[in-house]
DNA sequence: TATGCGATATTCT
DNA sequence: GAATATCGCATAG
C-alpha cells in the first residue's frame, strides 16, 4: 500500500483574523512589498483554512524590466494592470505557480511576489525525505508558498480585498520583526536592484545564507 | 554549503 | 525556437 502519511499543522489564528481593506494597502509597490511582511495570506477552501504569515515579498515597480508588465499588457499579465490588492498568478519553468499581489492604480503595471511564508493553518506536509517534512520548508520559496496555499492559475485575478474572496490578505497576528533587504532571487535583468525583502533572523525565508544580514 | 543541471508549460520572438 | 520572478536532486569541496 502506498502510505502516504501526512502531518498535519494545526497552528490555530483563533479568528483573530481581520481582512485588509484595500484603503490599508500602499499605492506604491515597494512600499507594499514591505507592508505585506508580517501579514497573513488566507485561502479558504472546501477543505479548512489554509494560511501563512508572510515573510518575504520582491517588488517589481513600474518600469523595471525585470517585471513581467514592462513589455506591455498581455493576456498572461492583464492582472498585474488590475487596482492594487488583485492576485496575478503565473506559471515559471513549467513547474511553478507564483503568487503576486498588484501594487499600483488600475491600469498601472506592477506587483508584489510573494515569496515565503511562515506556515499557520492547515498547512500540509507531504511525507517524503526528512528534508521535504521540515514545517519551515513547507512555504519556503515561491512556488512551495503556493503548493502549500494550495493555489494555482485560477486564482489569477481574483480581488484580495474583497469581502467574498476565498483567497484573502489579514492583518498581522503578530508583529513583523525587523525588515532586512537584498537584491532579488533568480534574475538575469536589473539583478542588482535591492528590491527584496525579509523578516529578519525568520526560520521561514528562502535564498541563500550570503543574503542575509542587511 | 555551494554550484550545476534537467524537467516542465506557457509566452513571446 | 528561446527564454523563463523555480525546485529538487546530484556532486564536489
Amino acid at each position: 500500500m502506498s502510505s502516504v502519511s501526512r502531518l498535519m499543522t494545526r497552528i490555530d489564528t483563533n479568528g483573530s483574523l481581520r481582512r485588509l481593506q484595500r484603503a490599508d494597502l500602499p499605492v506604491n509597490t515597494v512600499a507594499l512589498a514591505r507592508y505585506l511582511l508580517g501579514k497573513v495570506i488566507v485561502h479558504d477552501t472546501a477543505n479548512g483554512r489554509l494560511s501563512g504569515r508572510i515573510v518575504e515579498t520582491e517588488a517589481y515597480p513600474v518600469g523595471d524590466a525585470a517585471g513581467h508588465a514592462f513589455r506591455g499588457r498581455t493576456p498572461r499579465n492583464g492582472s498585474l494592470f488590475l487596482e492594487r490588492g488583485h492576485a496575478y498568478v503565473y506559471l515559471v519553468y513549467g513547474a511553478s505557480f507564483l503568487l503576486n499581489v498588484s501594487s499600483e492604480k488600475a491600469g498601472v503595471g506592477a506587483g508584489v511576489l510573494l515569496r515565503a511564508i511562515e506556515p499557520l493553518d492547515g498547512i500540509e506536509l507531504l511525507d517524503g525525505t526528512l528534508r521535504a517534512n521540515r514545517r519551515a520548508d513547507a512555504g519556503r520559496g515561491p512556488g512551495r508558498l503556493t503548493k502549500a496555499l494550495k493555489v494555482d492559475l485560477r486564482h489569477d485575478g481574483l480581488d484580495l480585498c474583497s469581502a467574498s474572496s476565498s483567497l484573502w490578505l489579514a492583518a498581522s497576528a503578530r508583529k513583523v520583526g525587523r525588515i532586512g533587504r537584498s537584491v532579488r532571487i533568480g534574475l538575469t535583468y536589473e539583478a542588482d536592484r535591492v528590491l527584496r525583502f525579509y523578516e529578519r533572523g525568520s526560520a521561514y525565508i528562502s535564498g541563500p545564507r550570503s543574503l542575509l544580514g542587511e
